[in-house]
DNA sequence: TAAAAATACTCCATAGGTATTTTAT
DNA sequence: ATAAAATACCTATGGAGTATTTTTA
């Protein structure tokens, strides 16, 4: 077994088990990781690939669990370059955050500038994804860091610490009826509604809270992006929940806001991260300045998970 | 960077730093680890190793972080051997199990038959380390599992699953006057003690117990092994604490027992694992056997960690 | 003086390239 | 017909060995 080979069974499966495709992303040529894969296989006395004479349809069994262990050899691995960088304060320094578009956007705008001014030595570079992709970012060490809420399900190895909490509003064009009296989940599903798609705690938490309700209303629009969402609001398509970080009522003037705390739960923000991951100096900085109390001990001691569970 | 030097690195760390003694465990010539260092060092520009002329001193800072993350490679890259035996239930299965003494001894001698019925293909191996040195085995995947009371300190990549509890027993000759009457800590304070060494859990909580009580006893005898404390203890060298699995009224006649329930608290014994490993089929019947309640899901939820920690 | 690491040099294995074949869309 | 994987063959890099030097305990 060698490093190559698994970095090639790596990237065949990330580019939709295309060979010809892997040895593009890898400056080889086709029989290279064709060859590569091979001995692998030989190596393990196994079989990763399900071949059919032309094609690669998939994983077998065996390479599908050969796949997550192999994942893990990689991100050690760029966890060493990680670490030899960081100890030479070398230029070479880079932090990918994987976030969501409000928080890109909104939550981070103030943080990102200050972070940069502080390590101009940094490459700072922001993926935009939904929670499910973060994880998946994170996992692969496509990402150092992610920040959004929680994903449906947080695969094992990737830890996320709660970082801050937000609250949300409800929004309309000012003249909607449903801001002339309190608001209630009743009140609301009487209109078409405007949601974060099920990949963002949000949506799945208000399609939830209408559901035990017994309700069901009508979704006009499901979207991962605060801005079109509020534009849609706005030209009346419908009343959308928001992120209250979201809504400036000096910039939106052409939407009306009303506060929904006891209707919806206030949603939690993480830091996502890869467990085991070697963290730069930079790192656990960028972190604490997101979350002025999040020092590196708590960080440590979060990422190292309970002790000892009792079982 | 290469697997190969990755491991060459670290055989070179675990011989206590020496090339020579590496070569002669990877089968190899000293010249040519001696080259793969510092090809190592090369691609990462960056020195790993403190040297004299023609000795290594130590891991220089770089080193000692990337050590962590070289391990982890191995540790995955020895994960994928076992997930292929696994699935091709070939009789390459083997367990290497770290206990200690009292529980190889006492504790596990049900255990290790019947799980060797079940699995004949599997080559049982059982490893006797105190906490210190199991938690150690476990973490650079010598052993597959651990069973020991906590260490004084656990690596954050191991993972510690509460399995059983066990209460201790005070032990002496049997005309031994500190049986006259009720037992303290300061009838016990009078006479020599025989204990477990401060690896154990049970050694550190009895000197802890006499400190708060402001008591000094005095120890004769710090064993880690049960029979040789029962013996110094049957010859009347001091009173000794431990476990009353390792105590049977019918074989040990040269000794009394006496319950301490109050003076001491139970201790608890782990099933110790490295974060992250790939676990073979027959190892979660083993860890089935020792403790019945113990399912696949409820170690793959206590592996997995917490899953969203409260900053 | 013995033992350990580094250096010099040689040789062969193998990794990767080009050219070609086979197969499936 | 095209594109993708596998196969065959060739070349060159580099990994491991032997021999030797340097340094320290």
């Amino acid at each position: 077994m060698k490093l190559q080979q698994i970095r090639a069974f790596c990237v065949v499966v990330d580019e939709a088990m295309s060979i010809s495709r892997a040895a593009r992303v890898l400056c080889m040529t086709q029989p290279a990781v064709s060859k590569q894969i091979k001995q692998l296989e030989d190596s393990l006395g196994a079989t990763l690939l399900v071949r059919s004479k032309s094609r690669l349809l998939g994983l077998t069994d065996v390479g599908e669990d050969v796949l997550r262990s192999a994942r893990a050899m990689l991100a050690a691995a760029q966890d060493i370059g990680l670490i030899v960088s960081d100890h030479q304060h070398r230029a070479q320094g880079r932090l990918v955050i994987a976030t969501t578009h409000t928080h890109a956007r909104y939550a981070l705008q103030d943080i990102i500038p200050s972070f940069a001014r502080r390590h101009p030595e940094i490459a700072l570079n922001i993926v935009q994804a939904n929670p499910s992709e973060i994880s998946d970012l994170v996992l692969t060490g496509q990402a150092d860091l992610g920040i959004s809420t929680l994903p449906p399900a947080l695969p094992p190895s990737v830890v996320a610490i709660a970082c801050y909490t937000f609250k949300h509003v409800l929004i309309g064009p000012p003249d909607h009826a449903v801001f002339d009296g309190p608001i209630t989940l009743e009140t609301m599903a009487a209109y078409p509604l405007i949601t974060y798609s099920e990949q963002h705690a949000i949506g799945r938490r208000l399609i939830q809270a209408f559901d035990d309700a017994g309700l069901a209303p009508k979704i006009a629009v499901r979207g991962t992006d605060v801005e079109v969402m509020k534009y849609y609001a706005s030209i009346g398509l419908g009343l959308a929940v928001i992120p209250v970080i979201a809504y400036a009522s000096d910039l939106d003037r052409n939407l009306t806001a009303a506060p929904i705390d006891h209707l919806f739960p206030t949603s939690t923000v993480y830091v996502v991260a890869r467990r085991g991951a070697y963290w730069p100096r930079h790192q656990y900085d960028f972190v604490e300045t997101v979350t002025p109390g999040l020092t590196r001990d708590k960080v440590d001691e979060a990422m190292s998970g309970a002790m000892a569970v009792e079982g």
